[in-house]
DNA sequence: ATTTATTTTTAGACTTATCTAAATTATTTT
DNA sequence: AAAATAATTTAGATAAGTCTAAAAATAAAT
């Protein structure tokens, strides 16, 4: 099946809103993703409807057929890999690598991205810490333990960001927090949820909406 | 200038029709290339020529203009520079890269082909020996020595493919000739223009269709 | 259970890039 | 120089993807 960029797109925000909301996947949401109007929208779920990739009943949103979850892994798959040749090899932050990914992820061939995995020496995770799929589209989520629910006293390792936007990443390489870092949770301030944290540089405090989008895992 | 990739593909398709016969370019000659309807090809050199890419007389062809010839050599240098990627990278062969380089010839970034050049450690030729724009757009075109033009009895160097379709590449790869190989003439036959070629697997017949595309230098 | 507000869909229009068929201009041949 | 041929351009149509504005359906509020 020949896709076109725009198709792809459509399917992998769907992937990602289902994977968020866990059930179907609204016209508006969509929209919001993709930055077009509701009507846009409409009209292309009806077009992958008919093409089998989305299950689509008018007025109650999509869900991905197993064809449409197939191919948007794929796709996923094909932007993490970009993603980490582009930090590995090209030497780009983090916080660059993302909307160049959006580009690459397009790039069709049968081969070229088997080919990448083998010269990127078969990477497990994208430059923010998030599961590439592997060439059967399996994939290993992680836990989800958030950086918020880190008891006090207990240190913990980063090992993704949940939300991978561009000011979010800079702001996080200002705390030189990033993936591997070492964090030790010292107070919660019940007030606000904020919390006082000792990183390599001396103790910060972050604010619960920092904290939830930092994944960790208990040491 | 913000060009769509199927500008970009008039523009580069239009540089090097204008290398090749060194004058004014006919909408037949670019719809070939293009593979598209003379009418199709009329829409868009008028639509290049409005961006001034073209300089077009109606019924006289078109030539690039200063912006339109540094555009198309930009594409040039990251085709070339993607191709090179692809065999020195991922370990394809030379006639594999160039449809994929037709794709990633048309991602758009800043920094990303110099990060790519720089990576690749600064080749001056891509696969097929056709050189590399360097950053500001200059270009060193070989001198134009076709094995047909070597003398009996004299030896060279293979360093370019003027014909890169993927048979020709193929051909000459069951001969065993690639960039660097040495070849020394040992007859030429009048009659229809063949020589006789000494290569490292021995002494074999080449038609002068075959010799008029390698470029050599004289050893 | 109505009314109100929100979401979703449809209808019609626009842009880009393509095509076919017809008209126009340029080039060759006689 | 006129006629025939070939190349180029125009006119009108189509498909993909988007938009605005209006209509229809659903959800929320009274
Ligand atoms: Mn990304
Ligand atoms: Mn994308
Ligand atoms: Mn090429
Ligand atoms: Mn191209």
């Amino acid at each position: 099946m020949m896709l076109s960029q725009t198709e792809e797109n459509y399917l992998k925000a769907i992937y990602s809103l289902a994977y968020a909301n866990s059930n179907n996947v609204s016209t508006t949401l969509i929209s919001e993703a993709i930055k077009t109007k509701a009507s846009s929208v409409t009209d292309m779920i009806q077009k992958l409807a008919e093409k089998d990739l989305v299950h689509y009943k008018k007025y109650q949103g999509v869900s991905l057929t197993e064809i449409g979850q197939k191919i948007a892994v794929e796709i996923v798959r094909k932007h993490r890999l970009w993603e980490v040749f582009l930090l590995n090899k090209l030497d780009y932050n983090w916080d660059e690598v993302h909307e160049l990914a959006e580009q690459l992820e397009h790039i069709k061939s049968e081969t070229l991205i088997d080919k990448l995995e083998a010269f990127l020496e078969f990477p497990t995770h994208d430059p923010h810490g998030d599961p590439i799929p592997d060439k059967e589209g399996n994939i290993k989520h992680h836990n989800n333990t958030m950086l918020s629910s880190v008891e006090t006293g207990k240190s913990c390792v980063v090992i993704g960001i949940k939300d991978s936007s561009d000011p979010f990443l800079k702001f996080l390489d200002k705390l030189q927090i990033q993936l591997g870092s070492i964090l030790k949770v010292i107070s919660k301030e019940p007030f606000d949820n904020s919390m006082l944290v000792e990183t390599t540089i001396g103790s910060i405090s972050i604010s619960n909406q920092i904290s939830k989008n930092i994944f960790v895992k208990n040491l």
